[in-house]
DNA sequence: GAGTGGTCTAGACCACAGC
DNA sequence: CTGTGGTCTAGACCACTCA
């Protein structure tokens, strides 16, 4: 039945009465307790949490307060509000993100989609660079893939992906589909949600391999994009390189106060 | 006496009553009142603003509301409060937007300081690129002022600014000292806030020029910013240039949700 | 001590979603 | 119709700043 799952999510927040109260304000203490339910995985993207009224009587507080503490959770984005429905865990999107930079053609306009091609995929112990950046013992498995961005028939950029095996098992059978967006097929298909990224960005000269797939002279500028991505408690996941041509990425900001 | 100037900023409170009512919600419309005495220029970064009590009470609307109003405004960054002494207007803070990017050495640690020594400066009719991107007539004259950034010794970056004359009078006089933050000398010397810019950014081959100065080999990826500035009600006062060593260089992000 | 923002509460009424 | 978030109000008490 419906009321048991819902009880059962409420159920997350009758814990201890919000920690051993700290001196921290009450709502405070109310954000802290839902970020701890996200980053533990107990509610995960997409999730509906408790009306702010059964909040309020889950944790003893007034709904004024619980409604403060989603408030500071909705500005930071961690939480959106549907009104008459719910409130509910964000998804990460990293499309809003550095990829977004990479911007072509339609001066003004919208970001066009980049499409990727899988254009290499293989099990192999990996090099001891990634493997370090990554957290494995070096000489472990890794699933290995790479991919070109384009835009049309026009070469973009080109994404050198590594994944613990262990973490994606069988990634690098050729018969399963790599969708445009990695993560979600890694979300489905080995329930390892994407939570969080570090993204470095510098420019640096084409290496040969780098410049024959993106058809532009070896020694061309390249924009190189370095991630490493993190599921739940801080698990690096994945490690990847990111090289596309100067000449089609562009990042704009805005800066004001 | 002091309560003269309160009185004056007070006033700017009590115009029309918050527009002609649309249908906005009430804080909506209190954070729109203030927004636009900011962009107008009736309140600057720095100064006060009334209290929560004051604001209330001349906009006639309840203490919460005027908080909420303010709130979301310190949310969106665009006021700061300091308990027991008021809330203000906010700055500008360039450094914490792509210019931090330029960062050196300590790894992990925070952002060196970059100086920055003013090479060339002078008085010329701007070529034509410039003035169409700075918005005035072509061959209208304009400030130039070309500075190194360095940490130590060593060179991170190039400057190539551009200015109206008739925003800055006599900024390329040499005696004129030039501090490392620009828009302070603006400020302060011409009364020009410089409120917001826009900026790119991209890779490209270093051009002999810019290749000498940093101590690169020509053909040499550089990272370029292009920055357009604006003062007060959208006019620009500023395109620059900086073109950096793009081994000196990186952009760190962090994505979450 | 007077004034500011910070916390916390309580409750009324509205607007929207979904059965 | 019920439950959700959204708006708006009112007021108590605390913590900080400064004269």
């Amino acid at each position: 039945m419906k009321a048991d799952a819902d009880t059962d999510r409420l159920e997350l927040f009758y814990t201890a009465s919000l920690q051993v109260a700290g001196d921290k304000p009450l709502y405070r203490m109310v954000e802290d307790h839902i970020r701890t339910l996200i980053t533990t995985g107990h509610l995960i993207p997409g999730d509906l949490i408790p009306s702010e009224a059964q909040l309020a009587k889950a944790l003893n507080v007034s709904p004024g307060t619980a409604k403060k503490a989603i408030t500071n959770l909705v500005w930071e984005k961690l939480l959106f509000r549907h009104q008459g429905k719910g409130t509910y865990v964000s998804r990460v999107d990293f499309e809003k993100n550095l990829f977004r930079f990479f911007s072509y053609g339609d001066a003004e306009g919208r970001s066009i989609r980049i499409n990727k091609k899988t254009t290499a995929r293989s099990l192999q112990q990996g090099p001891s660079n990634i493997c370090k950046r990554l957290g494995v013992a070096e000489g472990s498995d890794l699933v290995y893939i790479e991919r070109l961005g384009v835009i049309g028939e026009r070469p973009i950029l080109v994404e050198y992906s590594w994944w613990p095996a262990a973490v994606v098992p069988g990634l690098e059978d050729e018969s399963i589909h790599i969708p445009d967006y990695l993560y979600a097929l890694v979300l489905n298909r080995y329930g390892v949600p994407v939570v969080r990224a570090g993204e470095t960005l510098t420019a640096e000269a084409a290496d040969s391999k780098t410049a024959k797939v993106l058809d532009i002279a070896k020694g061309t500028p390249v924009v190189v994009l370095k991630r490493i991505a993190y599921t739940l408690n801080d698990r690096i996941v994945e490690v990847r390189t990111t090289k596309g041509r100067a000449d089609r990425f562009s990042y704009k900001a805005e800066i004001r106060r």
